[in-house]
DNA sequence: ATGGCTGTTATCCG
DNA sequence: CCGGATAACAGCCA
């Protein structure tokens, strides 16, 4: 039934520039008129999205939840976990609170947002009403780059460290985005660590490579202190912390 | 091979 | 209102 109207709503459509928010990724899609109309299709890749275009008559990939055929050529949402999400329904967008690249997003507006929770701070660093886009792997990685312990309550924070954290979380993202990525390609290597993201595949360069300071690096040592790096289950996520980089009031 | 882990989020419970 | 647990799913690794 949905399916029935998310092809109802995209077919005939013509895709425009593709945006994002947040973790959301936005595909205008436009319709000429009479009516002239555009709506708005929405994916979200979960853990395991990819979202690409193949040849017609090639075979679709084993787990794709949806796919669009575009004649010659087909548009493809494929997703392993199915966690994923695509919909015209804009509901989700809603709730999500600033984007943390923003100019907008500024030490103040970020510490109103946090608020005086009591919650550990990577609990709410990842909520994404409070900012918008940080998973798992950069909540660890900007509280490790900001000094900060995870475990930390957010209305224990000090005015400096949430001026840390905001820096942290715009400075680990942006290399995120200008690495292409922290994870791997697909045919990339990955050792302890290291996460590589393969050069595109025309090019005969070397991949280049994201260095991550804490995640999934446990009993591994500290690159900066030496010490062993912890891991701890928060809110059912795995968080990664240095005890000795990472003070504040521990846990 | 069995269990525990994985880049997310919505929902349910106390 | 809060926080924690669980569910959705497939695959990989020890």
């Amino acid at each position: 039934m949905a399916e029935a109207e998310l092809a109802m709503g995209v077919v005939g459509g013509v895709f425009g520039p593709v945006t994002r928010r947040a973790k959301y990724l936005l595909f205008p899609l436009h319709r000429d008129g009479p009516p002239e109309s555009t709506v708005t299709l929405i994916g979200h890749l979960g853990m395991t999205g990819r979202i690409g275009i193949q040849s017609a008559g090639v075979p679709l990939p084993k787990h794709t939840a949806v796919s669009f055929d575009l004649g010659g050529e087909v548009w493809v949402f494929e997703d392993t976990r199915y966690f994923g999400r695509l919909t015209l329904d804009s509901s989700p967008l809603e709730t999500l609170g600033p984007e943390p690249l923003a100019k907008s997003f500024t030490a103040e507006a970020f510490a109103r947002a946090l608020g005086s929770s009591s919650q550990a701070i990577k609990v709410r660093l990842m909520d994404q009403r409070v900012v918008a886009g940080v998973g798992n792997i950069y909540a660890s990685e900007a509280l490790f780059r900001a000094g900060i312990s995870p475990l930390k309550k957010t209305s224990s924070l000090t005015a400096g460290e949430v001026v840390r954290l905001r820096d942290s979380v715009r400075e680990v993202l942006q290399e995120a985005v200008d690495a292409g990525s922290t994870l791997p390609a697909d045919g990339a290597e990955m050792t302890e660590g290291l996460y590589y993201y393969g050069a595109p595949e025309s090019s005969a360069e070397s991949p280049y490579v994201k260095r991550l300071w804490v995640y999934d690096r446990a009993g591994q040592p500290c690159r900066i202190c030496g010490a062993a790096i912890r891991r701890e289950v928060q809110a059912a996520r795995s968080t990664f912390y240095c005890p000795g980089c990472q003070r504040g009031s521990e846990g």
